[in-house]
RNA sequence: GGGCGCAUAGCUCAGCGGUAGAGCACUACCUUGACAUGGUAGGGGUCACAGGUUCGAAACCUGUUGUGCCCACCA
């Protein structure tokens, strides 16, 4: 081995050699097969590439799946990626917008080729990325949403709900976006607040009389005004209820109606009805059976229903012009500041317009409530799916509890297009494709069919996702033989996903899942997925935290502070890291901040730390928080950690060379550090097992650091010496067995975590176990250790636990006394129990060897103590005589110090105890205790204080 | 306006009823034969504040303050 750990010597050549070897498929049919644990990727952006927050979300689904094949569990990590409709086709569409082209000059059917190229082209960067992590995703399996299969099982499930009556198309308002063209869903929709106005118009009366005056925020929507509302209640207005007014600007009368949604007490208490671009508007035009008047064109510039002068104008232009005519004609009346939520597309950043136009929706509401919303919420309120921290469920619910119906249809050309037809009557035929379409219609088409222009929500496929990619609905005999494996690993084990996507995906996983999985024709479930239980997409939803930089600000792209995992891993120059920093900030004002914020950061660029440090950095961030703060700091203790475990592995190897074991046995444990080691391995296992059962993969990470670190490396690595270096061929021999034994349980246990570096070494450990070791082997097959075989032994655990306290002693003997460690020095021993005493001749050669010790005597009963610096290990004194090596002085401070420090814990144990209402209020085990420490406070301070005395002055 | 979080050492965070912890940073000493990506020994906290429950609260309850996020139609 060599004498530094580096990563890039060995990574790349494991993963290659792990996906060749099949490890990551599950055991196909003719095997032994394990219980089966499944995951599904969420996939990401085809076009994208690895961002922090993968890197996270991977680490903690590959450290689950490895844990569980290491358990015996037969895996499926399913994977795959997302065509991700817009963002993709914007790509694409910038690249065109370079080359002076745009996707309607190139036409539907060759821009779709030139899309398909660039996912061809960069649809594997993501893969690849995924495989430096160390992703044990199954490859043989990935899929893409826009795969044959997925996209019939796309096309099935709008057939299905047509079909059901569940989904529908419907001339509604819907968040539209002017810059992409397209209407987005509510969730797509952003709120911003940002300062505006709010701008007071009157409304004189028909009759000329002063009318009304109304407050709006958006002035320029007053040329699709249907009435003016008041409160019913309102008396101010109420003899005007009814009447007509004069629009200002436009040649048109509207009514004043009374409604009980108008707040009195905000604004003026009159409120514009602009139904066709605002949804409150539409729902109360609606409730007055008053007709909605579109006022703009689908990119927001008035159209042909606005007065001449303003067609073709802006809506932004608009509201300039409108309020300057406003004002001119005297029926602007008031401007004030006011904060408005401004609703952002999120794709686009466009201010998005309510507008009325022609989409399909899946209906969630109405009969869709009872047979898509309601099975959902119960599958999570019945304990069904569980939430991973469990208070996301809430946030689940109360979402599903007042949702809207779905906008599915999307007006771009990148996606799966929509399975319906439209005859020259505008009669609707929806089916797998045009024959299909008609054959189910009981309408007869009139002329040529032409299909739906547009394509479905990229979510419409995701949320698919847990079955479409397991073959569903299984109609061809290739399909069906994937039935199996939709049996066997549906429902999966637990999804992990960020918080972010529980609206947009999970809830519409679990909606979709629970409608189709199982379904037959008829209606009923196949027996397999009778239940609400067993149709679940997922048993468990893990939301992993939100991956912030080491400030808690976001990482975003635009504002320059993201940090690439690759760049972790491999490390990159100051240079490259203020290239790459600035290269797309949203705002090129800020690039001297960032480069002052990198530089500061980052001096020196950032060094390679691996896969592994990396992985293991992210698992021990993975607490129950919402955000994580990435701290490099943190991510390279951790590289010096996975230094550590190389050097503890090369120490054990190097002191093991002549010997060889010939089976994985355990090994006799002839010393009692032996035992104690084996005994505080089954401690940390039985806590590792646990944590990762909870989900608490920081706290498993800690128990593998924690005995890794100091109780492995610090004590036991140090125990072992004296026996490798001493006389006695069985101890050595005994405590080579059991270092090997050792090391190659903890390169098992680790692996999850740490894959790469936990295989190299165990490449060379393991043979010496008697394994049959070659390239095609890898510590990914072998299996996790259990705690019940390494069991511990109470007397051993007392007996190191004494010696750890004399060498701690006699420790800080030297430290505070000043004392070079390379200095040999005396030891005497005074006091103590018999068994003090023979565990001191026990460990005679032990505590020589490790505190440098030249002679050790134990003092006769008559004999004076010189005069000696101090410690004690239970009732044994340990005593280095001064003579020339000891600052009385200091010895003295030393003294008053620890004396100090035991009156206070003595004087709290005594306040405690002498409370009447703690002794007889407490627990007896609690007071017990509390009187033992403070018996064993006591007498260390009676033999320090003697030999305080014995420094008089 | 609803909902959900968070406030513990200089920093990042565990702990969630019984002696205040880790990593990093800091101080001193040490290149000793696994590791200076190291070793040894230290310093550092009225656990945001105020009440309450309890023999006992950093932890449980209530409120306050600060702070963050999500949802929502106040024009």
């Amino acid at each position: 081995m060599e004498k530094s750990f580096d990563p890039r010597s060995f990574e790349a050549r494991l993963y290659q050699s792990w996906e060749q070897q099949g490890y990551f498929s599950p055991a196909s049919a003719n095997e032994n097969l394990g219980e089966p644990f499944c995951i599904q990727l969420p996939p990401p952006n085809v076009t994208g590439t690895l961002h922090m927050g993968h890197g996270f979300q991977q680490t903690l689904m590959d450290l689950m799946v490895r844990y569980q094949r290491m358990q015996g569990r037969d895996v499926l990590w399913q994977c795959g990626t997302d065509h991700a409709g817009i963002a993709t086709q914007k790509i694409v569409e910038n690249q065109l917008a370079a080359q002076g082209l745009d996707r309607k000059t190139l036409g539907r059917e060759e821009f779709l080729k030139r899309v398909w190229a660039w996912k061809e082209e960069s649809g594997s960067t993501i893969t690849k990325q995924m495989r430096r992590l160390g992703s044990s995703c199954d490859w043989t399996r990935e899929r893409f949403t826009m795969d044959p299969g997925l996209s019939a099982a796309v096309r099935r499930v709008f057939v299905q709900w047509f079909r059901a009556g569940l989904i529908y198309r419907g001339n509604r308002l819907v968040h539209w976006d002017p810059v992409l063209q397209t209407a987005v869903s509510d969730l797509e929709v952003e709120n911003r607040e940002k300062d505006g106005s709010m701008w007071h118009i009157r409304y004189p009366s028909v009759d000329g009389g002063a009318g009304l005056i109304v407050a709006t925020t958006r002035p320029e929507t007053l040329l699709g005004d249907v009435a003016v509302a008041v409160n019913p209640d309102d008396t101010r207005y109420s003899h005007l209820i009814g009447t007509m007014l004069q629009l200002p600007l436009c040649n048109r009368l509207i009514p004043v109606i009374s409604d009980a949604y108008v707040d009195k007490d905000f604004g003026t208490g009159a409120v514009k009805i602009t139904p066709a671009h605002d949804f409150n508007d539409f729902a109360m035009g609606a409730r007055h059976g008053l007709t909605p008047i579109s006022i703009f064109t689908l990119d927001a510039k008035v159209n042909e229903n606005g007065p001449a002068s303003y067609q073709g104008m802006d809506r932004f232009a608009a509201r300039k012009q409108i309020l300057a005519d406003l004002e001119a004609a005297g029926f602007l009346i008031e401007t004030k500041p006011h904060k408005l939520q401004l609703p952002i597309s999120q794709r686009s950043d466009a201010v998005t317009e309510p507008m009325l136009t022609d989409q399909w929706f899946v209906d969630l509401t109405n009969k869709g409530r009872s047979q898509i919303t309601e099975p959902a919420l119960d599958a999570v309120r019945s304990g069904h799916i569980k939430f991973v921290p469990e208070n996301w469920s809430s946030t689940y619910t109360q979402w599903l509890e007042n949702i809207q119906d779905w906008c599915i249809s999307r007006q771009l050309w990148w996606g799966h297009r929509i399975p319906a037809w439209y005859d020259e009557a505008g009669q609707i035929f929806v089916g797998d494709d045009e024959v299909d379409a008609i054959k189910h219609s009981s309408l007869t088409p009139q002329g040529a069919l032409r299909q739906d222009n547009d394509v479905l929500d990229t979510w419409f496929s995701s949320a698919l996702w847990p079955f479409s990619t397991l073959g569903w609905p299984h109609e061809t005999p290739e399909q069906a033989l994937e039935w199996s494996d939709f049996k066997r690993f549906l429902p999966s084990n637990v999804l992990v996903t960020g918080f972010d996507i529980i609206f947009f995906w999970v809830a519409r996983m679990v909606m979709s899942s629970l409608y189709f999985v199982g379904r037959k024709p008829d209606g009923s479930f196949e027996p397999e997925f009778a239940t609400l239980a067993q149709r679940v997409p997922f048993k468990t939803v893990y939301i992993n935290a939100i991956v912030r930089d080491a400030e808690g600000q976001k990482m975003s792209k635009s504002k320059g502070n993201t940090l690439d995992p690759l760049d972790l891993i491999d490390g990159i120059s100051l240079a490259d890291l203020l290239e790459k920093s600035t290269a797309t900030l949203m705002n090129p004002l800020d690039r001297e901040k960032v480069e002052k914020r990198v530089r500061r950061d980052y001096p020196n660029g950032i060094q390679a730390v691996g896969t592994d440090a990396l992985r293991f950095t992210f698992a021990a961030l993975a607490t129950h928080g919402r955000t994580i703060n990435f701290d490099l700091k943190r991510c390279e203790g951790y590289k010096s950690f996975c230094n550590k475990l190389w050097n503890a592995a090369r120490f054990v190897l190097m002191n093991c060379e002549e010997v060889q074991f010939t089976s994985a046995a355990k090994p006799p444990l002839a010393s009692s550090a032996e035992r104690w080691i084996t005994g505080e391995f089954g401690r940390m296992l039985t806590e590792y097992h646990a944590q990762i059962a909870l989900y608490r993969f920081d706290l498993a990470a800690q128990a593998l650091y924690d005995f890794t670190w100091n109780e492995f490396c610090d004590w036991f690595l140090e125990l072992a010496k004296p026996a490798l270096t001493g006389g006695d061929a069985a101890a050595k021999f005994s405590m080579q067995h059991t270092l090997i034994y050792l090391l190659e349980a903890l390169l098992r246990a680790a692996h999850p975590i740490i894959p790469f570096i936990t295989d190299e070494i165990w490449h060379s450990v393991a043979p010496k176990l008697g394994q049959t070791v070659d390239e095609q082997t890898s510590v990914a097959t072998q299996s996790m250790p259990q705690a019940i075989d390494f069991a511990h032994d109470a007397i051993s655990d007392a007996e190191i636990l004494w010696l750890k306290e004399v060498l701690l002693g006699l420790r800080r003997i030297r430290a505070e006394m000043n004392i070079s460690p390379a200095k040999a020095i005396p030891l005497l021993y005074s006091g103590g129990t018999e068994l003090d005493q023979s565990r001191m001749q026990l460990h005679e050669h032990n505590i020589a060897f490790l505190a440098k010790i030249e002679t050790q005597r134990m003092l006769a009963p008559s004999e004076n103590e010189p005069q000696s610096a101090a410690a004690l290990a239970g009732s044994l004194k340990l005593l280095i005589p001064l003579a020339s090596l000891i600052d009385v002085d200091a010895e003295r401070s030393r003294l008053d110090k620890e004396l100090v420090k035991l009156a206070l814990e003595i004087a709290k144990c005594e306040t405690k105890l002498s409370s009447d209402t703690f002794v007889s209020g407490a627990p007896t085990a609690v007071v017990a205790q509390e009187r033992q420490r403070l018996a064993d406070f006591s007498a260390k301070q009676t033999q320090l204080a003697a030999q305080r005395a014995g420094f008089a002055g």
